[in-house]
DNA sequence: CCCCGTTCATTGCAACTGCAGCGAAGAATG
DNA sequence: CATTCTTCGCTGCAGTTGCAATGAACGGGG
């Protein structure tokens, strides 16, 4: 039965170790050539999905905390590549949208993360499909132990 | 060819939301239980697996910069968690070891990351495998691209 | 119409992070 | 040996992080 703990073994390590590898390898893209934090990357890619975005909603889907999220936005836009304008519907909203400069390096950015997404693909060769639903199965709400109050993207923050 | 970029599909944005899920889920056992911080924890986790260990092996091992690990050692060692003392055979090493308090602790947590272990490989049912041979040939260092200098652990950092 | 509880985004602050640089100790060279 | 190069752990520093508190703006109930 209790087999001996073996950190190399255990998943939360081997994923939070996979992950910063692949974040840091890909990191190189928006680093070197746009000089952007992973948090000013993150918030790019989101615009690029839907034009126009309060922080909240990127607080809420992505991993990370609202106040980064706002640190990050507000560096994007002094590096005139976001717009903050106030929503009209709702005064409280802040509603992000990419420039035409930020629009154009978020193109060339789509093109990096696709070929990269296609590098990866590549190294899981034909176990790609049994990994994706592995990650889906993880993800996954099924939670049962480990019951928390969440709030939004899990109240976000860590990382 | 040319799909758009989606946020959501992109490998390295979804391992690092997983990781981010994970890793602060399992945080709630030493966090509350023992205060740890995440640095800490993988210095004594470290520990368990060999007793005595210089910090440069932790940083060459795992994903930490060495700074990071000689500072929660620090602290490891103010708390009476783990002793350092300098290496005879080599007197730039510091050897950190487990006290009996840490030893104590850390055998609670090898229990509690073992059944969090278990309740993912549950999560995971029978793909289990399949996750994990992606997680392999992810992790494997095939980089066809992005090359890197590289050095301990990819020049450890990030996260 | 006026409260009052809630939802947003921002900001102050303390803690943490990574990086560069340091001194001490070992290894290599002649 | 003396000299030089490398390795190791630590620390100063500037930049970043998460958390809590703030203030503005909604929205519902009386």
């Amino acid at each position: 039965m209790s087999e001996p703990f073996v950190l190399d073994g255990f998943l939360p390590y081997r994923i939070a170790v996979l992950a910063g590898r692949l974040s840091r390898e890909f990191s190189r893209v928006y680093q070197d050539r746009f000089g952007l934090s992973r948090a000013e990357w993150r918030v790019m890619a989101h615009l690029s999905q839907e034009a126009e975005v309060s922080v909240r909603e990127i607080h809420a889907r992505v991993d990370m905390d609202k106040s980064k999220v706002s640190r990050a936005a507000s560096r994007l836009e002094e590096a005139g590549i976001v717009t903050k304008r106030i929503s009209e519907r709702d005064r409280r909203l802040v509603v992000l949208a990419l420039t035409e400069k930020g629009s154009a390096m978020m193109a060339e950015l789509a093109r990096a993360a696709q070929d990269y997404q296609a590098e990866l693909i590549a190294r899981l060769g034909p176990g790609a499909e049994g990994f994706l639903a592995g990650m889906a199965a993880m993800t996954s709400p099924t939670e049962a132990a480990t019951r928390r109050h969440a709030g939004p993207a899990e109240a976000a923050a860590g990382q």
